[in-house]
DNA sequence: GCCTTTCGCTACGCGTCGTAGCGTAACTGT
DNA sequence: ACAGTTACGCTACGACGCGTAGCGAAAGGC
């Protein structure tokens, strides 16, 4: 709730959520109940068709208010949907292509979601022509998973499957865990809403062994 | 050309392109005019403010002979778009890293013409609530280009890098190749405009060891 | 009680959408 | 040459979403 409070619209950068400030406060449960309408608009709309005055008669909120807290639809949807994508999570499977299929299953599961498919996909678009919305969908949904990677690779370091680097060990092994993170959410994201086919138990063990395979021939060579 | 006539909003289904037609026919120079108005505007615009009166204008054509040919925004500019993909090939660079890294180079070289990306994102984001849409999204631009990998895969087993399995013989081997063209589209997509950073040498490099690496394991093991 | 900020509400100008209607142009068959 | 058919340019239209302005009322700090 604090993160979020950093991420509104106009509120001088300074005098965030603090309540030393006067005047009337703003609502918390208008927060709420404008994100989760906008989640169930997109449900039943889709990004193209989901319009600012459906949210806020769907929140029970003037339109005015919308505007105040967000400069526009796609900052909006950021926000509405970065809760969804932080669910996931890394439960210790006891190795590493257990954790690995694991995590795809559950990205592969959020996928399936029509709010969370058709906000990223929409607002990564957008975000092509506006740096600054590139940016906190960068803060606010993608960077945010990568945890998932980097205490993938620490548990395999642990148990052995991996080996530890000399980057690991000065703190520079981020580009080997991004060149990771970009195979697995872009390789998943382009098979469920490009491809269109079905991420199922057979494709996840091909492209959990394929991947791997690369890691550990990497380790190698 | 051929092609793009069948892609078309309403022309009775089986008579389409054939010259036997009564009536006047429609205008092949208003044809590229529109697609490549299309386009400009892409670059200026971006898909968000890209509007169909614009275009029209732009193509020196009424907006209702826009609408007589396209059904919307998303079916114009995934015509306007396809021929740029079209434009990939897969020169032999002599090895299967050299092949892997010349189209990777290749497509992120197409992923920075701000008309292609803002168009793919958005037309991607768009097809997830319109079935039909990513039908012809797949046949029009995605399934196209899988040519690369299976030719890719090809040459490496002429040259024997890559084993001759017994799926290659029967002809089932759609499910590695897609699983391939899985990996390569959605990571470099997602390195540059997901993670939004630069796919340049060392990356690529990385990135195809990586590949090669996970293709090697799964020969052997 | 005074000041400040937010809130709901109404109303507005603007632009885009997608379609209808019309007269005209282009091409095919007899 | 003529009728039949189809595409074209043009205009006009209602509907809708956008983003903002202005107002009085509500809710907090000092």
């Amino acid at each position: 709730m604090v993160a979020v409070m950093c991420r509104r619209h106009p509120l001088p950068p300074g005098a965030a959520g603090r309540s030393g400030r006067p005047g009337r406060p703003r609502s918390a449960a208008a927060d709420t109940a404008i994100l989760e309408a906008t989640r169930a608009a997109l449900v039943e709309l889709g990004w193209s068709k989901l319009s600012m005055g459906d949210v806020a008669t769907r929140a029970g909120v003037a339109k005015t208010t919308l505007y105040r807290r967000w400069a526009g639809k796609s900052e909006l949807v950021v926000d509405a949907v970065a809760v969804l994508f932080d669910e996931l999570e890394l439960p210790d499977r006891g190795s590493l292509a257990a954790d690995v299929e694991g995590v795809v299953r559950q990205f592969a599961a959020l996928l399936e979601r029509p709010e969370a498919k058709t906000a990223l996909m929409a607002v990564v678009a957008e975000s092509t022509r506006d740096e600054p919305l590139r940016e906190r969908i960068r803060a606010s949904i993608v960077d945010r998973q990568k945890r998932l990677v980097v205490e993938g690779r620490a548990r395999a370091q642990a148990r052995g499957e991996l080996p530890v680097t000399a980057d690991d060990r000065s703190g520079a092994a981020g580009a080997a865990d991004d060149l990771v993170f970009d195979v697995i959410a872009g390789t998943v994201v382009h098979r469920a809403l490009v491809s269109g086919q079905p991420v199922d138990g057979e494709w996840i063990r091909r492209f959990t062994a394929l991947l791997l395979g690369g890691l550990g021939a990497a380790a190698h060579g």
